[in-house]
DNA sequence: CGAGATTCATGTGAAGTATACCTTTAGGCTTAA
DNA sequence: AAGCCTAAAGGTATACTTCACATGAATCTCGTA
């Protein structure tokens, strides 16, 4: 108990690493967003009318992860909401991730999620989809206001639940009386519009806007920016920052890696009490991003799904590395962990999907290959470092029980 | 030797089933007049 | 008689199963040079 005392006592005492650890936070939108400036000033002028209460044209927007997509929207609709919050205008902004599951990942539960962002109270299933239609648009028909909905990783929400609803959502302008909505599609996916509706298309990209990749000077560049803002002096080591920058270019110039690269390095030379840290440290890093992003997918997939998991890692185990493994292997070992959790296998059919979708979160590579004679499967490899796979593997044999 | 047929292991689409949950409705019970 | 509660009925979304057919290159077959 004592000792507990001395180690909080000890911890408020220690000079922090970080003087404002938010600014390295994913879910932060900085004050100003170093080049992107055209990209902003687009948007800001397509969005602008709605400051007259004009219904502002549909936007989609395209680019890689982490190109600024998300945080340039943010930051344009978030001033727009100030001016309107002081103006006293009546507009309201939304912001909905299609990829997450369970939440916005078919037609219904998106207007479920959309109805609930308006504070209504909607069962999660039971309802037909029309009804939570009505209901939602009844709601928000009830005095005159502009709505701009943020639809983030929308390709993912069209992939799995057709393009009807796309058709659906443009189409709801003509059914309000009072209200207005505005879409903004954001889409890591360039070539998805391709086989939309052409109707459908036209409507919901009024406006085009593509977000090129950062390149390493530029990464370089915000990287410097926020963790000026975000440490202490003398914190951040040599060549760190340029490390940084350089593994998030390989990966197509992803910026939230670097920053999270540099966040995570941060919080583990905080915790092992160091005043600093240096390019040795970000390699750390990089192995506890991957372990904690697949952990923390691990954690909220149903146990099938960690089934599944588990068995791709047990056949890659007796793998030689590098070497590829097949759904057919996947599904024995997996029949065996059910058989010793005493848990109903799924069929084959389902494994498939499953592991298609595994697929999508990137936990694993898989693409399907002929076999010629011996064949048709996927091919399956795994999407993370080697390093990490015993650590998630004892997280998901203890959460199993096995 | 080469064109075409065959083959395998699984991908993939459509339709059906089970489950969990929703609203509506009808019946039964209580209560107040 | 009016009001309230409960349980059954009828409906939906979602996860999963069942059935059936599609794939596509390695391999086989067989006619031909």
């Amino acid at each position: 108990m004592v000792e507990l005392v001395q180690f909080f006592q000890s911890y408020l005492e220690k000079q922090s690493l970080f003087r404002n650890k938010k600014v390295l936070q994913s879910n932060y939108t900085p004050e100003k967003i170093p080049y992107r400036n055209d990209q902003v000033k687009t948007i800001a002028g397509i969005l602008a009318p709605a400051l007259r209460m004009e219904k502002p044209s549909n936007i989609f927007l395209f680019g890689k992860t982490g190109s600024g997509k998300t945080v340039v929207t943010r930051y344009v609709t978030s001033q727009i909401l100030n001016i309107a919050k002081e103006k006293n205008l009546p507009i309201n902004i939304i912001y909905l991730n299609c990829k997450l599951k369970r939440v916005a990942d078919t037609e219904y539960r998106m207007l479920a999620q959309l109805a609930r962002e308006f504070g209504l109270n909607v069962p999660a299933t039971g309802l037909p989809t029309d009804e939570i239609y009505k209901i939602f648009l009844r709601h928000i028909d009830s005095d005159k206001k502009l709505i701009i909905i943020i639809l983030d990783e929308i390709d993912q929400l069209i992939k799995k639940a057709g393009d009807e609803l796309l058709y659906n959502i443009t189409r709801i302008n003509s059914e309000l009386k009072n209200a207005e909505i505005s879409l903004i599609g954001i889409s890591n996916d360039l070539l998805f519009m391709e086989n939309v509706d052409p109707r459908v298309k036209s409507s919901l990209s009024e406006e085009e806007l593509v977000f090129p990749p950062y390149d390493a000077i530029q990464l370089q560049g915000i990287l410097r920016e926020r963790s000026n803002i975000a440490f202490g002096d003398g914190v951040v080591g040599e060549g760190v920052i340029e490390k940084c920058a350089a593994y998030a270019a390989r990966e197509h110039g992803d910026a939230r890696r670097a920053l999270e690269l540099l966040r995570v390095a941060g919080e583990i030379a905080e915790r092992n009490n160091k005043q600093s840290f240096d390019i040795e440290d970000i390699d750390g890093a990089e192995e506890k991003i991957e372990r904690d992003k697949v952990l923390d997918l691990v954690h909220t997939q149903p146990k099938q799904f960690q089934l599944t998991l588990l068995a791709i890692f047990e056949i890659s185990n007796s793998v030689d590395d590098g070497n590829p493994i097949f759904t057919g292997d996947i599904y024995e070992v997996y029949k065996d962990f059910c058989k010793k959790v005493a848990l109903k296998p799924l069929t084959q059919r389902r494994v498939s999907d499953i592991i298609a979708e595994l697929d999508m979160c990137g936990i694993i590579n898989a693409r399907v290959i002929s076999k010629g004679r011996y064949g048709r499967t996927r091919e399956i490899r795994l999407g993370i470092p080697q390093s990490t796979i015993p650590n998630i593997k004892n997280v998901l044999i203890e959460g199993l029980n096995l």
